[in-house]
DNA sequence: TGTACATCAGTGAACGCGCGTTCACTGATGTAC
DNA sequence: TGTACATCAGTGAACGCGCGTTCACTGATGTAC
């Protein structure tokens, strides 16, 4: 492990700062001067480190979805160790009320935050947006694999669809009280239905 | 029924304009000038027929989700003539391949064009929106019930959001071969589950 | 160790552009007598 | 029926503003000798 330069310690801090913007705010909320001054600089340097608007957006997208997935990784975990199966773990943890208002602190998992908008974005936007759904789809099929299912593909792509929309639901209700309830019914459903035993 | 003014016609070609624009490219993507030159008008009498940009999202927003939930409901109605139950007449009309790419000519459901964007709007247009989620989960509740199942609510509400989830995904991967097969994976899975004869 | 110079990261003013909004005006439609 | 006037829907130029992007410059860091 190298020691980063300051420069790509700077780089970074604009991508977290980016990455926030992008799930708090959705494409076009995040703008070259703003991320820069939340990172601390001036926006005439952005071009030092990025090619355009774009470039930096497919950066973030990435470095959003690794701080996000390192984060419900961490939840999911947790919640296997007070002895929720795989599948119960990652169902709860993503339709946990954290994750409910994760979205205005620009934390939280990037489908959710940016689902409806992906189908809009230029080519090599939505190339790393294929790839981040697969690896939350992923995520869920090793889930399922993991209490023993067969037949998982589909499976993992409509319950990871589920998440999303349900997440992306309640947050339309706000956090109290309407959409806490109606996070923890969608919650509840898929619990019951793919036979997990609720954590 | 009342013949509508010539300013009541026009009004109408306007929100007919702005909701295909909001669910082709979502809230960022309707600009003023460019929904009055779609509706064959120049941007300045923009304000005899609305206080703000905002209030045009507003009426859009509901303009969108009568017509496109009458395209569902026709599109329903159609399959379970064919022979589908209910239930299984709007898993299959709501993840069909027309509606797949429904988005690109601005028509569709916008719970899933809008999804993820829903939860950053201002009051206003969020009470718009909150309304015509819980449209689309009466409307799976009722084809749930219609089927004999009890304790609908929770269930609804998990199939609804599992269904904008999976449109959404597909949606990123375009419509062929990727988006095709996923959209027909997650319909497939929601049908076996729902414990549905497929359409 | 000290000096001279090159490299580098970041600054801040300026640009062109598109946006939402305003407003004085026009031409057509409807009404009064 | 015809004329005079008021009302109405829409026009098009102009505004202020924020955005992404460019660029000449500055001050600090590192390197050569």
């Amino acid at each position: 492990m190298t020691i980063p330069s300051k420069r790509e310690q700077t780089h970074q801090r604009i991508l977290d700062v980016a990455a926030r913007a992008l799930r708090r705010s959705g494409f076009a909320g995040v703008g070259v001067a703003d991320v820069m001054k939340g990172a601390g600089l001036t926006h005439g340097g952005f071009y030092a480190h990025f090619d355009s608007r774009e470039a930096l957006l497919v950066e973030a997208l990435e470095h959003g979805d690794a701080a996000s997935t390192a984060n419900l990784e961490r939840r999911a975990a947790a919640l296997r160790e007070d002895g929720a199966s795989p599948l119960a773990a990652l169902i709860t943890a993503y339709l946990s009320e954290e994750h409910l208002t994760a979205h205005e602190s620009g934390l939280g998992c990037v489908v959710g935050a940016l689902g409806s908008e992906m189908a809009r974005q230029e080519a090599p936007l939505r190339a790393v947006a294929r790839s981040r759904i697969e690896r939350l789809v992923g995520q869920v099929q090793a889930a399922l694999e993991q209490e023993g299912r067969s037949d998982t593909a589909g499976q993992a792509l409509a319950l990871a669809g589920a998440m999303v929309g349900a997440l992306q639901i309640a947050r339309t209700f706000g956090p109290d009280p309407q959409g806490s309830a109606m996070l923890a019914a969608s919650r509840q459903a898929l619990l019951t239905q793919y036979a997990c035993q609720p954590a």
